[in-house]
DNA sequence: CCTCTAAATGATAATAATTCCTATTTAGAT
DNA sequence: ATCTAAATAGGAATTATTATCATTTAGAGG
């Protein structure tokens, strides 16, 4: 059973046949997809899961942090396993996704934390701009 | 005349009463503000503005780069003026705001755009946690 | 295996955010 | 002062997301 599942069913979460394939959707595509892509996928193996319950599963899965969710160009938001700590950069236009390999966060971030008793818990981080492919379309200066 | 209308006006948009008071609006409030946000505020002084012209003017803006827009917490965009390049880091608990002196992007992100062909346009970023005096209250490990 | 029940789902209605439409107004060029 | 493309107001339409509720079901316990 994937870490996914079984940190649902530690929770007490039912596992259920629209969770697993949510989850087999998320981890087969790897880039971050709307409820509706996923949805859509979905209902090529069973018509009748329902939109709603894709959203309501999503939110319990950021809610356990085992999804991330964010907005790349587009009105929806984006959905993707958080496998890792991760950030990317979105194009506005396409919406496509490029993974970094690295966190881009400076380590002096850590001293001024120490200056102002802070204590880090999390950070967000989304590089916005134009792709190769999207730049020459639009004919944006590169 | 502010920088930002006179920006408008060399790109040969015209200077309007709801641009003035959407960006008087941004200017006063230093915070990120929704659509609905900047509407309520500027109807003060003029009723009759409709939050469809604030929704196309801020779309302009951002189009121009002299606002960003990302998402928060909550469902609705938020859109913030591009001039003061700025992050916080913000406490999850009384919601103090620690203003930083400096980006925290690390430069190594121009070489991985530059590898992918990728132009970026703006950033967003936001490190979540929590303060000194919230750390104690709530008898949070330091 | 059965039974039972809280949890989950499907279908659809409701809500919230954003965009579209069109008749009317207006900023700013001439 | 005149003119016209650009912008606006107001409201309808469209999307994304959540809520509702009758029905189904996963999985605990016997
Ligand atoms: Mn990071
Ligand atoms: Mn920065
Ligand atoms: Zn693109
Ligand atoms: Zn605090």
């Amino acid at each position: 059973m994937s870490v996914f599942l079984e940190k649902i069913a530690s929770r007490g979460y039912k596992i259920t046949p629209p969770r697993r394939l949510i989850l087999k959707v998320m981890e087969e595509k790897k880039v971050p997809l709307t409820a509706e892509d996923i949805a859509r996928e979905i209902k090529k193996e069973r018509p009748e899961i329902s939109l709603a319950t894709v959203y309501r599963n999503l939110n319990l899965l950021v809610e356990m942090d085992l999804v991330n969710k964010f907005h790349g160009g587009g009105e929806a938001a984006l959905y993707q396993l958080s496998w890792e700590h991760e950030h990317y950069m979105i194009c506005l236009i396409c919406g496509k996704v490029i993974n970094l390999t690295f966190c881009p966060l400076k380590e002096e971030i850590n001293d001024v934390a120490l200056q102002y008793d802070f204590m880090i818990k999390s950070h967000y981080f989304q590089i916005n701009g134009y792709c190769g492919a999207c730049k020459q379309k639009s004919g944006i200066g590169g």
